[in-house]
DNA sequence: GAGTACGAAATCGTATACGAAAACTATGGT
DNA sequence: ACCATAGTTTTCGTATACGATTTCGTACTC
């Protein structure tokens, strides 16, 4: 692992490196939403000067990734309905665009294996796994949109993905009730794909799939009157 | 001028600074695509060291102004048919979208500038202006988009405007008849938000106007075997 | 006791410097 | 005449250093 490491450290310049570490610790929670990214610290932890660090938080920031504030230092983008709900929305019109791009491209096997997602998504469901859960259902998606040959779309709806899983954004989605509408969706969709529907259907329904979950945490949100919203401080 | 470039450096650190006038000489045309970027060469003329400019860079490449290269340098992203189409139809949904989440806050006021600015471009049409078109174009569909309640979606309207200046778009869209069909259009998306039509309608009439602008411009590469493809080199 | 002012510590922002990689040029061989 | 190769130049990549700004803690005043 540290051999692989420093065998891809040759030939990736390491702004490049901390670029991706930094962002992967984000995606898989290490670094907390709030979470204080001092450049010194960083660039120590990866041996690496603050110069390369610097660079790679501002791309982060570009990607929505990393809050940046002159003079202050920089955080992990914090949890904020407001933002989720921005996210949201965004992700679901470029993620239905993204599909329905994709559908035609979709064959058979495809098909099969997003099925099979599907139905381990249906296990979790039983054995109350909503890590897990959460993991296939990107994988279930990444099925419906890998095929995009629109890199620019496809690399919208990576960065939204990426944007929900460092809101920890299973918190937030794993609305038992709506869960379970969610494969029932899921299920629904492959069958529009399968029998060759348009695209502009496979669009609405890949669209109101999302905006459903959406609105089904918006309702979660108002009833409980918003656990979530610790505001920005980490 | 420089006055006021001079008080602003006080606020404002110098790598935002090399950002906003790198970005403004991109987007304005100064450095066209293909431009090679010498990080020492604007670091001089911006009077600021190369950090603050590499940086700014990174951040352009976020944003699909810069193409950068390891090793090599960076270069003003370049006019391609093919990114140009990803662009574009990129821009067909995000704008789309923006457009029909925007309609019911458009006020009459704004249908009324709207409509002062396509008359404007109807004139250009008699005089042959296709700057000043392209230009007037851009403010009629901000006053479309500008009240989009989604700033995640708003961002991504307005780079992807950015990338249309930087590939010199009006190159590519000042197809004469695509012109006169496209005032036309504007007019009809205006009577649709007027008319308080369905955010739908509306999401797909913008699209479709961006798709159509798509169209033209394939039709006539096509016809008259890509004169534009100057592929890659300065 | 609360609020303000001052000073120390932490952190950022950027200039400078130097090593490394690529691009270019000139020279020699076939 | 053309290709390969070695040397030179350009340009990038990043470490280091230091000044600037903010933040935090402490003491002082009202």
């Amino acid at each position: 692992m540290t051999d692989t490491a420093a065998t891809a450290t040759a030939t990736v310049s390491k702004s490049e490196q901390a670029y991706t570490a930094i962002k992967s610790r984000i995606v898989d929670g290490t670094y907390s939403p709030g979470y204080r990214l001092v450049l010194a610290k960083i660039a120590e932890d990866l041996g690496v000067s603050v110069v390369p660090v610097r660079e790679a938080i501002r791309r982060l920031e570009a990607e929505g990734l990393v809050k940046f504030e002159r003079n202050v230092g920089a955080t992990v983008a914090g949890i904020d309905p407001t933002e989720y709900l921005y996210t949201m929305q965004t992700l679901s019109i470029v993620e239905g665009a993204a599909t329905a791009l994709s559908a035609p491209l979709i064959g058979e096997a495809d098909v099969a294996r997003a099925r099979a997602v599907n139905a381990e998504m249906r296990e979790c469901l039983q054995h109350f796994d909503p890590v897990r859960f959460t993991r296939l259902n990107q994988d279930f998606h990444s099925v419906l949109f890998e095929h995009c040959p629109n890199p620019h779309i496809l690399d919208l709806v990576h960065r939204g993905w990426n944007r929900l899983a460092s809101l920890r954004s299973s918190t937030f989605r794993f609305v038992p009730g709506r869960a379970h509408e969610s494969v029932d969706e899921h299920e629904a969709l492959l069958q529009l794909i399968e029998s060759g529907a348009s695209p502009d259907d496979i669009e609405k329904a890949a669209r109101r799939h999302r905006s459903a979950t959406l609105d089904a945490y918006l309702a979660q949100a108002a009833a409980i009157e918003l656990p979530t919203p610790q505001t920005t401080q980490q």
